[in-house]
DNA sequence: GCAGAAGGTCGAAAGACCGAGCCT
DNA sequence: AGGCTCGGTCTTTCGACCTTCTGC
């Protein structure tokens, strides 16, 4: 049966989109993937992170995916890396309990359109990445500093893996033959 | 008209008491007034700040009282340190959109014990205070080293002011005469 | 080869206070 | 004399990333 966040009490419901709002945390993920065909991964993540587990077992419990971990330093963490759970569980969670502040609504729009893209799977071609990095540009403040990778880098480094050029059926959903040709729906 | 949270509708109060559970504050001050009789003020304040200001706005709004302000520094600030206001919306308000996680609902717990306090008028007495200072040593992770005045502190310079220990009538009510004589409530 | 879980970390945005001026 | 409001500020907890490990 799918998710549906309509079955999560109204008042957990909003309360975890206001706890949320000021201390979530959406973003789009680089790694660097040396054995990977392409030099990155890309992803997304939504987490919450607290000193204290009780708020994080609620998210885990009512949007019914993700990971709760202890940090060495204390701190409890929750993450969604999963992007099938994004996909259906994270991103209808707060579609319906939506957000208030200007901030959020904006980050987790971007974050949307991302889902969209990768879903699409045209993170799999330099044009969707491109794209997403332009989004990823009006996330989270700009990335104000913490990104490790800048665009020109991600750019760079995809042209130089050879195959990105001729991108094969690299990511094959498990119930397709592992011998399909690639697919033709960029441009 | 007294305030009433039912009035509030009941998204944007779970939403707020989530917000609150991650970002927001109770907690007692005690400011030195070398003009008053006794040797601090105490006073209980909650607040929240972020660096946008749409989300402390609709705390102004449905708390009904409060002032919001913008730092110096960009971030903006929205702070209740009117003791009525406290006692009649604040207080009200969240154990109406009750906490969820253990720490707030703790905290909250012994603003609201200390609310009693005050109200009771027993933070003028020499006990009263010392009873604050046993309960504020429960509260936000017992001070974490952000504290100014140590127990010890505030004790000291309570028994250095003289009348003090014969406590006057000095926090009359406006509507009660200023030669209204001393109340004994305090056992 | 690719996915997710677990682990790690820097810097800034919060939290949690306190002081002082002003008004009554 | 005492209350509130505005202002200021130190310190820590987060956010917002990225790496490594593990598994198929």
């Amino acid at each position: 049966m799918p998710y549906n966040p309509k079955q999560v009490p109204i008042q957990i419901g909003y309360y975890l989109a206001g706890f949320t709002d000021g201390e979530g945390s959406f973003s789009v993920v680089f790694r660097k993937r040396p054995d990977y065909n392409q030099a990155y991964k890309v992803s997304l993540c939504f987490n919450v992170s607290q000193k204290e587990k009780v708020i994080l077992a609620l998210f885990k419990k009512h949007l019914a995916c993700g990971t709760l971990i202890e940090r060495p330093d204390g701190i409890w963490y929750y993450e969604v890396n999963n992007f099938n759970s994004i996909l259906q569980n994270v991103i209808p969670f707060f579609k319906h309990f939506s957000f208030l502040s200007a901030k959020k609504k904006k980050d987790f729009a971007k974050f949307v359109q991302i889902a969209q893209i990768i879903q699409e799977e045209r993170h799999l071609t330099k044009e969707g990445i491109a794209q997403i990095l332009r989004i990823r540009k009006e996330m989270n403040n700009g990335g104000a500093n913490r990104r490790k990778y800048a665009d020109e880098d991600i750019l760079q480094d995809l042209n130089e893996k050879a195959d990105f050029k001729n991108p094969q059926r690299l990511h094959a959903k498990s119930t397709l033959s592992q011998t399909e040709k690639p697919l033709d729906k960029e441009e």
